[in-house]
DNA sequence: CCAAATATTACCTCA
DNA sequence: TGAGGTCCATATTTGG
């Protein structure tokens, strides 16, 4: 489309390589160093030490440490040190993944692995968010022991993409999303469902697909990803924990409800890594050195990650073959969002910088190609395409000012709501989302509100507002199994919880 | 032609 | 309390 658009790429293709390069070099020395010293096999103290900060008074407010190169943040190499520490740029605060001799000794990629405890940022690890998790996921897999295998309908599963003999399909029982309609003027945010669960900026957030426990996932600018789990809260302190898995922007999550223990980030410095918590460990499993904008995966399948490289890109990775095995150019731009409709998980839909959304359908190959069923044009970059929780109708978003409302059989109907989406440099953009039903949409404002629009009048019929909520929430979800419970995230690191009454 | 600079926006931090 | 720093979005303008 633009070419200066690739050019952009190709100086942020260079930046990933460059930091991925230091990235596995810094891996290497780790690796060496623990050869060497091989009878302190874990240097625990000594990685907890820079975490001393002078007064600990919240977790979230410890000194977040960015490893980026002064290169990598537009400056020249002699740029004044003073402005590296200004940054908080230090050889104390390096925050180096220390487990590099569990790496594979295969010779091409280099797998660092990161412990969680490792990974945590705080005094003193604590464990138990991983056993609340590690519970609540052995109570999720025995509800779903014999579970039949569901066969994925033709084409797709015949191309041996992500589907396993026994453990890589969904259980049947378990229902993508718990249906149901709500009272907009009942939804009300409390001020204890109100905290700031990171620093800097949400890029993601996903409730944890369970009704077992009331968590809170995400992912910010500078890398951490952050867990508030809200029921623990009276006694377990304020139940915010943080990670540091990646070092930039976190794109993405994947997390599926019959696999809790299992969840994937997607980064900007183009890894993906899965945090596994009964390995206890955040495994890197894809590095590429385009970034990686986002990522899903099919509500039948766990063992294939769908996620958008690069400018355009469109990668299916199969877990078990431990490589891509497709890879399709959807967008002559970033692709912004992945989402499969829950009536039929072979339909997909794209959102993408370069002004479009389509809707897939991944049996239809041609020629090494995927074919749009519908192409859904907008003025400038679209943010979002989401599926309805029935999967008939799709909501997007984009910088033109509109929500697009797409429907009908062959998704014929479409309808331009007006949207004020002009979120500027420092406010994530805004991504319109369905509730519990077909019926309500829910996205952001500039005024610090959430506005809810019917799909069926097709307007803004009420803004959910309050005191409590002192910035404007930019990323929302819906919580999969507890009808009107919304989660919005803002620029600040702050989660607000609204509920209804 | 392509790269670099610029304006826009609102949040948090720290004097 | 208010100024300063932010800086991976995007489109437009300027510059070599």
């Amino acid at each position: 489309m633009e070419p200066q658009k690739l050019t952009e790429y190709e100086r942020r293709r260079l930046e990933n390589i460059k930091k991925n390069e230091e990235m596995l070099a810094s891996l290497k020395v780790n690796s060496r160093l623990n050869d060497l010293s091989a009878a302190t096999k874990r240097q625990r103290a000594q990685t907890k030490s820079y975490k001393n900060s002078p007064e600990k008074k919240s977790k979230t407010e410890t000194p977040i440490v960015i490893r980026r190169s002064l290169r990598a943040r537009g400056m020249p190499p002699n740029a004044s040190t003073a402005d590296g520490l200004k940054d908080g740029f230090d050889e104390t605060t390096l925050k180096i993944p220390r487990q590099a001799h569990m790496m594979p000794k295969k010779s091409r990629p280099v797998m660092g692995t990161i412990t969680i405890s490792d990974a945590y940022i705080g005094t003193e690890w604590d464990k138990k968010l991983i056993d609340k998790i590690l519970s609540v996921s052995k109570k999720s897999q025995l509800s779903c022991i014999g579970g039949v295998k569901e066969e994925t309908d033709g084409g797709f599963s015949d191309l041996a993409v992500g589907v396993s003999e026994n453990e890589g399909t969904g259980c049947p029982e378990m229902k993508n999303k718990l249906l149901g309609s709500i009272d907009v003027e009942k939804l009300a945010l409390e001020p204890e469902n109100v905290a700031r669960v990171v620093p800097g900026r949400i890029m993601s957030v996903r409730f944890f697909p369970t009704a077992d426990m009331t968590t809170i996932v995400v992912g910010n600018k500078y890398g951490n990803v952050g867990f508030w789990n809200v029921d623990a809260e009276k006694e377990d302190g304020d139940g915010i924990y943080v990670y540091q898995p990646h070092s930039a922007p976190v794109s993405g999550i994947s997390l599926q409800p019959f696999l809790l223990s299992k969840m994937f980030t997607s980064c900007y410095d183009g890894f993906i890594r899965l945090m596994d918590v009964e390995k206890e460990v955040f495994d890197l499993v894809y590095s590429s050195e385009y970034a990686i904008f986002s990522i899903s995966q099919r509500p039948d399948d766990v063992r294939s990650l769908y996620f958008g490289e690069g400018p355009g890109e469109l990668n299916i990775w199969d877990e078990r073959a431990g490589k891509s095995s497709f890879s399709f150019k959807l967008h002559e731009d970033k692709i912004n969002t992945i989402d499969f409709s829950s009536e039929n998980s072979n339909i997909m839909a794209t959102s993408s910088t370069d002004g479009t959304a389509s809707i897939w359908d991944l049996r239809k190959i041609d020629s090494n190609k995927l074919k749009s069923l519908k192409t859904i044009s907008h003025k400038r970059a679209v943010y979002s395409a989401y599926f309805s929780p029935s999967g008939s109708c799709l909501a997007t978003t984009s910088v033109d000012d509109i929500v697009g409302i797409v429907s009908g059989a062959n998704y014929e109907d479409i309808s331009m709501i007006y949207h004020y989406n002009q979120t500027g440099r420092w406010i994530s953009t805004f991504r319109a989302i369905w509730g519990w039903d077909d019926s309500y949409i829910f996205i952001g404002n500039m005024r610090r509100g959430v506005d809810v629009l019917s799909s069926i009048s097709r307007n803004i019929i009420a803004t959910l507002q309050s005191e409590h909520m002192s910035a404007i929430p930019c990323r929302f979800d819906a919580h999969p199994y507890k009808v009107g419970m919304l989660a919005g995230a803002t620029s600040g690191g702050q989660v607000y919880i609204w509920t209804l009454d």
